[in-house]
DNA sequence: GCACCAATCGAACGGTCGTGCTAAAATATT
DNA sequence: AATATTTTAGCACGACCGTTCGATTGGTGC
């Protein structure tokens, strides 16, 4: 029991390497087996298909990104603060902590279009994603921090916007200022809404 | 030498489409083979490598945007009615024309971390679509419409984060107010420049 | 009618893919 | 220590991949 679940989590943890590398359907059994050091038949009796194992790909994604730039924002001051911890936990992540590119990003452009398990399993997690930030912006209105007004599902949709041009900008255009476009555009979405 | 350019021009179009709905590295040449309607062979021999059907791919792609997005906002009046125009044809672009996603955001996603023939081009075609973006925010504070201060790299940035995020919240979100939060956005960008 | 040439085809190649099956090995339970 | 259960390996399958090669077609200029 104990010995299976850790090279499951052992095989999980270099299929979303992978995956941000190379994408969900790149992800190959066959290389992934090699990668971790056991028999493809072996690797393949843990999740029963390819369509499983990349459901579990994706969750194990979103546990690594909650970990990474929602936990840690928690503990800074409700409001802007936490807000904007979240972009700066995005920009390391993005651009220092994963081997290659967003595994959701990838994922999202190539299942946009294909029904099935792993699409509904997908929007799921970028709904609950984006209403995360959603509720941070909300709670940054709460503080008096953004104006009553403020439109938090279009703030969410244009912080999101943001952080994938900044990704593309940074890792296909090599931009070395991608950096500070994306803060540049950060601060001029809160300006917008600032009490 | 007539016939064959008709047929390349014709699988090019039937790539093109393939491309949107399932990737550049999902295109195979059997299947579009067996859409078009000839040998694998047959066709094979209008490309030599599967790279330079790709590059081929891309350059029918970057043409198509540019007849659809560029070449009819050009007969608009220079500035902002242009940018507007564009604006506009993109939105049509990616969510009418096209039979699945934007054929740039897929490859890129694909080419961003694969070095080779595929990604240089990619990139090419990516910094020549910035500079054209660029271009027409130029004109526009050329002629007034926005204030002089305009960081026309910066802006360009956003408008294209803008459209990606749009392209997204369509696709897999089919969020029904993406085309709402993409005027939205939009607005908001530009009234930060307004002369 | 003949030679040339581009366009297309069919068959085959070595690979890799996801997936079953059965048996052995490793581990857990008693 | 013996048994039961989980985990892993080996092998085979049909399908598809990109690519090569040689043969066949159909039209063009002489």
């Amino acid at each position: 029991m104990t010995k299976g679940f850790e090279t499951k989590e052992n095989i999980l943890k270099t299929a979303f390497e992978f995956t941000s590398k190379f994408g969900l359907e790149a992800l190959s059994i066959g290389e992934l087996a090699k990668s971790v050091g056991m028999s493809k038949s072996g690797l393949f009796s843990h999740f029963k298909s390819k369509e499983k194992l990349q459901i579990m790909v994706l969750d194990y994604s979103a546990e690594n990104f909650a970990l990474k730039i929602f936990k840690p924002a928690i503990k800074k001051e409700r409001g802007l603060p936490r807000l904007e911890a979240m972009m700066q936990n995005w920009q390391t992540w993005s651009s220092k902590y994963l081997p290659g590119g967003c595994p959701f990003l990838s994922s999202i452009v190539e299942f946009d279009d294909r029904p099935g398990k792993v699409h509904n399993h997908l929007k799921k997690i970028q709904e609950q994603m984006m209403g995360t930030f959603q509720k941070a912006i909300d709670i940054a209105i709460e503080e008096g921090h953004l104006i009553e007004e403020t439109d938090s599902e279009q703030l969410a949709y244009e912080i999101y916007s943001n952080m994938i041009g900044f990704h593309i900008f940074n890792r296909l255009l090599k931009d070395k200022k991608s950096n500070l476009r994306f803060n540049e555009a950060y601060k001029g979405l809160i300006n917008r809404y600032k009490v």
